[in-house]
DNA sequence: CCTTACATGTAACAAGTTACATGATTAG
DNA sequence: CTAATCATGTAACTTGTTACATGTAAGG
């Protein structure tokens, strides 16, 4: 259920449109949440019509008009409720990790190619994430609570994908000792 | 679509029940993947119609009694072939993270009490990885590869939850510091 | 000419959760 | 008497993904 509160947490905010809402999750809320383009248009709606959300069109030359939400009385109090509320911890799903337990009919060169794979798009990630901590998160003296907060999400997002990247080297290892071990590999 | 393969991949290793692979999802394979027991059934009933699974009704006194599944050629094609095939990472998706996007609207009290909540949850969990760690990984002499490979899948799950808690006791850290700064959290 | 960015959506499907249902046995 | 373990499932619902649909403008 957590996705409308995201919503609402990101527009208390900043008011913004769907489309807005779809960038910042690809981008500065990447390690916090996710969603599709598809999946923010439908729950926008859904919010809208049960009156947590205030919408405003506004009228572009030459682009598509935009519809700007923004938080209601009842959002808010709605999101504040949430917020109170112990949320349970998220369940891990990687297909990786599943991979290693399929035994001897793993393919060892494919496996490499996975994990190489997998490494550049969390270098990829690091670098976003960093980047964004260079450009909103650079003077550490200035620091209003929220601001310390949104940065400590941050650098769980960091740390994380420095911690993945350590295991992945591993796994490189323990797949490539294999071969001098064993051809198959049982 | 990986639940099929995580139930292949288990099923492989060695043949079992719904209910031994549900608590399987619960206890040894908690930071591979999970899913619930209806999950669990549901899946295993369309893999077994589709001829991906052989089933063995294995009658019993005084229990109900278990059907028995294992991998059939066709199935363990099918792995093979989703194995070879590179996956995406998963997404994050944590409302713990969300609520720090919640400004002023966020409770002190309420998060630390949280805070304190999921601290608990996770050392139970890296309690259980550890346990499981000295029962099957003990002697780090014999290492047959797929032997490593679950360690190094289990060695994953024990640093994430190091990690987790490190990052815990900061994220604590802030929201005492912050009580001395302000009333509101601003 | 082709792709990317802007900006919105619908429809169908797959995956995951919650609630309900049954029924015996064992341990506190 | 109550709860937990064993063992199976159905039904309804929510969440997330994939494919399809439209249309302009700018940049290489």
């Amino acid at each position: 259920v957590s996705l409308r509160y995201a919503l609402l947490a990101a527009l208390h905010e900043a008011p913004a449109t769907g489309y807005d809402l779809t960038q910042r999750f690809r981008g500065r809320l990447a390690h916090v949440w996710s969603a599709s383009h598809q999946q923010v248009y439908r729950e926008l709606g859904k919010l809208h019509e049960e009156g947590k959300l205030a919408m405003t069109e506004v009228p572009q030359t030459d682009k598509p008009d935009r519809k700007l939400y923004q938080v209601t009385e009842a959002g808010e109090e709605d999101l504040r409720q949430w917020l109170a509320t112990p949320q349970p911890s998220p369940a891990t799903r990687d297909p990786l990790l599943v991979k290693l337990f399929a035994g001897n009919l793993l393919d060892r060169e494919a496996m490499l190619a996975e994990v190489a794979q997998r490494r550049a798009e969390t270098r990829e990630q690091l670098g976003t994430f960093r980047a964004i901590e260079r450009e909103y998160f650079a003077d550490l003296k200035t620091v209003p609570m929220h601001f310390r907060l949104q940065h400590l999400a941050l650098r769980r997002g960091i740390t994380a994908m420095q911690a993945s990247l350590g295991w992945l080297d591993e796994l490189e290892t323990a797949l490539r000792e294999g071969e001098n071990l064993c051809t198959h590999m049982v």
